[in-house]
DNA sequence: GTTAAAATGATACTAGGTCTCAATAAGTAA
DNA sequence: TTACTTATTGAGACCTAGTATCATTTTAAC
């Protein structure tokens, strides 16, 4: 894997942000580089899902990318969008003062079938 | 709400369905009356949503329509693709023999700036 | 420097939709 | 039963979030 001027200007964008969309990077990209190409920033973003520095998460109404990769779940603020990452303590008991409306839980795994 | 032709055969077809993708939808309905728009199916997938007779749930891999309302979770086999539904009791205590391994969580509500 | 492989950017294409709009169909009212 | 009004439809353009292709750079190892 090269080191490349494309690759190091969009570091500096990422190292800047928590959680954001494509289009959030693209542009910020573009403003320190027009030159750099869509098809550049989304291969290196998932190269940087492959090496686990970057994790995709897929939410109701977006996309975004979240640098935090360790297991976590994730709060959304369905009025102004926010997203907060919870760990383990915050989880549920609340200390940040959110109202939980809904959850939304899916596990990846085997089924019977398949572990066979 | 009017009653169609086409709305008609559409719940015909997810009657059938417990879990599909939206080209799942279309192609069987298509198979029934293949002059049946991709925009109507889709309305209408959006109409049954607004209704709560129909869920939308985001995977990893791709999006599915879940015809199961209530709340509950999801498992997805890595490998065969299977959908599972899990309500409450099955969750975590594995009746079904599945090997989870990794679960994504998200909680949606308001936080505490839109409490105010 | 040379050179070979890796990376880039332009562009076309894909999935899963939404939007627009003229034409058609449903259902009520006469 | 016909007339009329309004909802619904299908075609097709457009959109978001990408992926694939490929000729043209660039990198970095010699």
């Amino acid at each position: 894997m090269r080191n490349t001027k494309q690759k190091q200007i969009i570091n500096s964008v990422i190292e800047q942000l928590m959680h954001f969309t494509s289009d959030d990077l693209i542009s910020k990209v573009n403003e320190i580089d027009s030159t750099i190409g869509r098809a550049t920033i989304f291969r290196y973003l998932s190269e940087l899902i492959e090496q686990k520095k970057l994790q995709k998460v897929y939410l109701d109404k977006k996309i975004v990318y979240d640098s935090c990769v360790h297991e976590h779940n994730h709060f959304v603020c369905e009025k102004c969008g926010k997203i907060i990452d919870l760990v383990q303590t915050q989880t549920i008991s609340n200390p940040l003062g959110l109202l939980i409306n809904r959850s939304s839980v899916t596990y990846y795994g085997l089924c019977d079938d398949c572990r066979k």
